[in-house]
DNA sequence: AGAAGCGTTCAGTCTTGAATGAACGCTAAT
DNA sequence: ATTAGCGTTCATTCAAGACTGAACGCTTCT
């Protein structure tokens, strides 16, 4: 591999490591994440390890949370043991709808508590809820790009 | 106060310390946040302090940033040396601003990488160019619902 | 049956950064 | 001039969680 682009894998594998950690990620979980973006083929489990320079425990735990999130598939090729890794087919509406997941549920319960007081409290009441109604918005805005994102860069 | 709007009280400082660590914000920063939302009302530096019961340099310090990200206003009052503190004018907006501005910052990067790679990396440029303009798209997308959300719910 | 390779789990280590509280500079009051 | 009250700063303490690596169970090969 070119000189310029290994250097370049490696400060965006970096990149993503922290990067993440802003949607909840580990920085190992970004980093895979980042790996098979970069490389854009898909890796064996021993490959991120050994590549990444981390523990195979590691490898195990960050990539079934990539997997929960559906940012990352697992897949199995015949007459290998091995499991292999590659970006999921979504990952953009995947990172939206785990951001817009976070607003709703920031959105519910703030509600709950806004509906929960009483009359004497009620421009509490009022504030709280309008705010838990901008992170419902948002939360919908969010799905809403997702969907248009998806039709208008269909793959 | 009544029982039940100072346990409600509670819940809601509390939950906001967690919630708001999405936005990379500490424990007490969010919770000097809820307590400024919830009562509507301003609070002086001292009050803030005793009333979470953390020490006057975390309220020096997590007041600081929250005012940076625009959520929070510092005000005097006169003949009172105290600084007071209340809820900003536009808080949503700058909510909103703040992860716009860091979905523009990944858009950057990740694009700069891009551009950087080489005739002979062009199907990884296109994949991350086509990352970074997702970000650069969502960044708009949220500072355009800034907008509207300020403009549909004028105070 | 044994060995080798696979992924998972979990107890322990290590790192990070949040929070403290004493020390400080500044201003206002006595 | 001294004291008291204010907010800031910084070295230190503490806690959370990221990471490791050994132990394990399972499957496949010899």
């Amino acid at each position: 591999m070119d000189q310029t682009i290994a250097e370049k894998r490696a400060e965006f594998v970096a990149f993503m490591g922290q990067a993440l950690e802003g949607q909840g990620l580990s920085p190992i979980s970004g980093r895979i994440l980042g790996l098979l973006m970069f490389d854009g083929t898909a890796r064996s489990f021993s490959d991120l390890a050994t590549d990444l320079g981390v523990s195979r425990g590691s490898v195990s735990i960050n990539a079934r949370t990539l997997i929960q999130r559906g940012l990352v598939e697992k897949f199995n090729v015949g007459g290998d043991r091995q499991d292999y890794f590659r970006v999921a087919a979504q990952p953009y509406e995947a990172l939206l709808a785990g951001i817009s997941e976070r607003m709703r549920h920031m959105s519910q319960t703030v509600g709950g508590i806004a509906r929960s007081l009483p009359d004497s409290a009620a421009e509490t009441r009022t504030r709280l809820s309008r705010f838990a109604n901008f992170h419902a918005s948002v939360s919908e805005g969010m799905e809403h790009a997702a969907k248009v994102f998806a039709e208008r860069f269909p793959r």
